[in-house]
RNA sequence: GGCGUCGUACCCAAGUGGUCUAAGGGAACGGUUUGCAAAACCGCUAUUCGCCGGUUCGAAUCCGGCCGACGCCUCCA
């Protein structure tokens, strides 16, 4: 029974999707201002981790990721580098998709962006006006009004009239009937330069919260299963969500919310002048492969912090390559297929689907792997038990997707290893040992079994 | 000030009332194997779970206090 610690009510519930078989899934994508950084693909890491949960557990997942591609950063960077707003979106959402590849996260069935449903937006705002639970100011903004929700504030428990009293809120925003009244519509300024789109209210555009309403209602319907994001946009983002659809449509939102905990890099936040803020295409820079930056991001579950350091590197490298490794033991045994799993997946499944606990499955499998190259050295392993591990390494990377593709080995290094048998035959071990440096150099590691040189890249 | 999370070995990280003298991974060390390696396997590395009290027959797990780290509180995943 997949179980998750749904948000809303701070408690691990049994997961029921609305339809039966099947699971809506909306995920709140990048405001593309920027490139995204690595605590930005935690969560991305951890949707699509959940995602793949879902798949394996044998659920059809229609999967929404918006794209946020107006707000003020974005209309910011465009005043800033003096080009169009969509030559600054569509440059980073290209970066966005590309790293999405990179990492080898399944892609959402659709990929809305915000400016194309401003209409869907405009039409919800004037359901909202109509039933007074949004008003429009002077200057042609209109903000949802807070009181008119009975309900604000269950996500986060956040008590507007504390909040109210808090120095933090400082109220630059006039003629409001409440200082916490979030914006819907946002009157055009100056500042917006060309960005501005017609409405009821005059020219303008959508405010932040808005877009994902309006998305998520047009691919997904009124109310769904589940809706991720990081644990910083529960307030205000995901409450404001609420309070707008619940208001608009009269009927429950969303089932399930699940959010992720930060990421943090040596300790504490990520930030440029500490020299500690790194992009994906950094880390592939510096060496790391795509698999170890899931590895890092998936081994510590989604709910608590991560602590990102460089060195994580080796410990991921180690891991993946130890299950590569018996993958490829058992490769060179299969003789025949099957579509069964070793006793073992049960247990991992049911970590699976215990909250998605991660750090629990692995170990897990780890457990797994460990017996099987036990009885792989003992020669205790039926072809059929070499199949289902097969299917097992299979299933594992299905969710986890950390194994590397099976690269194609150069001809030059090929012949190095036939070179190094030679030298070896002749006991010519100096040269057999140079030749292996040789191979180490060009990125290859020669073990020698009793079947013969066997090759892994480093 | 309000809301919330966390503190387990050298590092990462599970476990949330008895089966815990505490999984799993990394690292170090010793051993088996190997021409030497690599990989694999075996052994070893916390009688103890930030500190102090309390509840209980029994606590890493519940309660209280303290110390420490981190996050959110109007647009940051």
């Amino acid at each position: 029974m997949l179980q998750f610690y749904n948000s809303l009510t701070r408690k691990k519930e049994p997961f029921i999707p609305i339809e039966e078989g099947k699971v809506k899934l909306y995920t709140c994508g990048p405001t593309v201002y920027d490139t995204a950084h690595i605590g930005n693909f935690r969560t991305f890491l951890f949707e699509d981790f959940l995602k793949r949960v879902l798949i394996a557990r044998g659920y059809k997942v229609f999967h929404v990721m918006n794209i946020t591609d107006v707000d003020d950063k974005t209309i910011k960077k465009t005043v800033e580098e003096g080009k169009s707003l969509s030559e600054i979106t569509s440059h980073y959402t290209d970066l966005f998709n590309h790293d999405l590849k990179t990492l080898n996260i399944l892609p959402a069935d659709h990929y809305p962006a915000a400016t194309n449903h401003v209409d869907d937006m405009i039409k919800m705002i004037e359901v909202l006006i109509e039933k007074c639970h949004a008003y429009k100011t002077d200057d042609g903004s209109v903000f949802f009004k807070i009181e008119s929700f009975k309900d604000y504030g269950v996500l986060t428990h956040i008590n507007m009239a504390e909040i109210q009293q808090s120095d933090r809120v400082d109220s630059d925003e006039y003629g409001l009937d409440n200082p916490q009244d979030f914006a819907l519509w946002k009157a055009y300024k100056e500042e917006d330069g060309d960005v501005a789109w017609d409405s009821p209210w005059g020219k303008g555009r959508p405010g932040w919260h808005i877009e994902c309403s309006a998305m998520s209602m047009a691919f997904l319907g009124d109310h769904f299963d589940i809706h991720c994001g990081g644990v910083d946009n529960k307030f205000p983002h995901h409450e404001n969500e609420i309070a707008q659809s619940v208001c608009a449509s009269d009927t429950p939102f969303v089932n399930t919310w699940l959010h992720s905990e930060f990421l943090m890099v040596d300790g504490g936040k990520m930030s440029k002048s500490l020299g500690n803020f790194y992009c994906i295409s950094d880390l592939i820079e510096k060496g790391f492969a795509p698999g170890e930056i899931r590895y890092i991001m998936l081994s510590g579950h989604y709910r608590t912090k991560i602590n990102f350091t460089l060195d994580k590197q080796h410990e991921a490298k180690a891991s993946i390559q130890r299950i590569q490794s018996l993958k490829d033991r058992l490769q060179d045994l299969k003789e025949n297929s099957s579509d069964e799993y070793p006793d073992e997946k049960s247990n991992y499944d049911t970590a699976l689907e215990n909250d998605l606990d991660a750090p629990n499955s692995l170990a897990l499998f780890f457990d797994w792997v460990r017996a099987t190259n036990s009885a792989l050295d003992k020669d205790a392993l039926s072809r059929d038990d070499v199949a289902k591990g097969l299917n097992f390494i299979s299933y594992f990377n299905d969710v986890f997707g950390v194994l590397p593709d099976s690269g194609r080995i150069p001809q030059d290094v090929m012949d190095l290893v036939s070179k190094r048998e030679t030298a070896r035959q002749n006991k010519d071990w100096a040269k057999s040992d140079k030749l292996r440096d040789l191979i180490g150099s060009k990125g290859w590691v020669v073990k020698d079994t009793p079947d013969g040189p066997k090759l892994s890249s480093k």
